[in-house]
DNA sequence: AGAGGAGTTGACGTTGACGTAAACGTGACG
DNA sequence: CGTCACGTTTACGTCAACGTCAACTCCTCT
């Protein structure tokens, strides 16, 4: 099965990303290709990463944050210290993803004010021009 | 009146700014204080200015986008169009926003899944110390 | 053998929104 | 008169997440 793992050319086009970006995150120890001599080869777990790796970028984190959540989805980690230690991170990270909601709901009610306002103001012109 | 201008300071407490943040808008022409002699004296319009800049920040609107918007309202004459647009540029917000919350969710409930499975392989830890 | 294409490693550039430091001016107070 | 506190300008630093070269190496096809 050498279809199991990938060229760095293969998985920029499944995942839409640049060679540079795969190298990158290899440097921030996101991603860990095995070597066929100097040439990358990405194996299904560095799929399975990249893919976190993205969808965690959606929702705006930034690397460092998402690698700390990937060693929680990795929890290789057999021994009980580590696990707690992972749990306890990703917890932080919930409570700030917590904040971050409500942050959004304010901002979008506050927006959502503006916007009524702006509507009313521009059925005022329309009122005016109608005359 | 004197209170109709204020200093640099005053600004920075009435809107919890650092002087450097009311100086780097200044460069970046959000913000025009009157000079008495070389002090910077910021006058009502700016305090307005100023409101609206942070307040597109918290909608997370760039600094260049918040400037273009302010010069629409700035451009003298009815100002219909103006506020059109900007309702336009603002409803683009709101929807991007909200697609935002719904992905924020979406991890926020993967992550939860995530702890309830820390949390039990805690508890199967804890269980085969007991005995 | 030569050309082409894909891959590699540095190293420097970019953007946004400021922070920080240096070096200096100025007005009020004791 | 000294010395603060506060102000100024200029300019370089920062952080994230890559982009963009340059200067190779290696494999493949003809």
């Amino acid at each position: 099965m050498t279809s199991d793992v990938m060229t760095i050319r293969e998985m920029c086009d499944a995942f839409d990303v640049t060679p540079r970006t795969l190298r990158f995150y290899e440097s921030k120890e996101l991603l860990f290709p095995i070597r066929d001599g100097t040439r990358r080869l990405f194996t299904r777990r560095d799929r399975a990463r990249l893919k976190l790796i993205l969808r965690g970028k959606r929702f705006g984190f930034s690397l460092e944050e998402i690698r700390q959540l990937l060693d929680l989805y990795d929890r290789d980690g057999s021994q009980e210290l580590q696990l707690e230690r992972t749990y306890q991170v990703a917890r932080q990270r919930l409570e700030q993803m917590e904040r971050q909601r409500a942050e959004l709901d304010e901002a979008i009610a506050e927006l959502k004010d503006q916007l009524a306002w702006g509507e009313e103001a521009l059925a005022a012109f329309r009122r005016a021009a109608a005359e």
